[in-house]
DNA sequence: CTTGCAAATGCAACTCAGTTGCATTATTAT
DNA sequence: ATAATAATGCAACTGAGTTGCATTTGCAAG
């Protein structure tokens, strides 16, 4: 999963390898956590890329729609994105500094969703689950 | 817990039962679900009280400084607030019609979350857990 | 009942994340 | 080199929620 691959994939697809394109493909191989669009944008002036808002979010929703990232939600109100996930995983938030690390869990919940689903007659489909508390560093 | 005993404790902590608090505790007392500021609106239409929007946000900030309710993320861009829970509960949420249910967990997460503390130097203080799937109806 | 005062309210104007319409620019296949 | 159209920039907008300030109202004390 490498850059190279990932824009060549898009080519082939028939997307264009605009400068905010590749430079964002770029921020989210180089900081695998969440990112907010005001993240992405301070990202890219790092890189020397000044790009306008409204470019941001599109190439946020192509970039989603490519199941390149993912949208998430860590309740501040701002929508944050992650490179697409290959493990089942979930987020450590903490409270104090707002930093979010990603934590594995396999077989998470398995067992609760199949008793949750009886007892309600509800299709579960998909979990999310944020623990919020205080980072090694916040202590 | 009902309307004239909640009413009667805020008169004695010194605070005014006016119109907007009183149709709110009983808005939230008569739906027992996450109200976004809109639903408490609508409700209060309902029983021919109207008020200004901003009323209705301070009000919610009273409320939630009371721990009468508790403010909730769903994850669509809206705040909600529900009835400040006596138990451990969590959320399912319908993909289709966004309906809300709350569904008890007890002991829910604790085994877990004792290992992701000590595994990655993180103090939990609370989680949240939302499912998302089909509810009964729009299966 | 009247009065005084702080709590509560309404209004207008604002913030901030995100969106839309439209004219312009840039990438790519030919 | 060129044409087609994907991508961009800009300005104006939306919608949830907030703020400052002048006005109203609930309620306790006289």
């Amino acid at each position: 999963m490498n850059l190279k691959n990932i824009l060549e994939a898009f080519r082939k697809k028939g997307h264009r390898l605009t400068k905010t394109r590749k430079a964002m493909v770029r921020v989210f191989l180089h900081n695998n956590r969440p990112l907010s669009a005001a993240d992405i944008n301070s990202r890219l002036e790092h890189l020397a890329v000044t790009v306008n808002k409204t470019t941001i979010y599109r190439e946020i929703d192509f970039l989603k729609k490519e199941r390149f990232i993912r949208e998430i939600e860590l309740g501040d109100g701002m929508k944050r994105y992650e490179l697409w996930p290959d493990d089942h995983h979930h987020h450590l938030i903490c409270v104090e500094c707002n930093s979010v690390k990603c934590i594995d869990m396999e077989h998470c919940l398995v067992n609760e969703e199949k008793k949750i689903s009886e007892k309600n007659n509800f299709m579960i489909m998909e979990h999310s689950l944020k623990f919020f508390g205080l980072c090694a560093k916040c202590q």
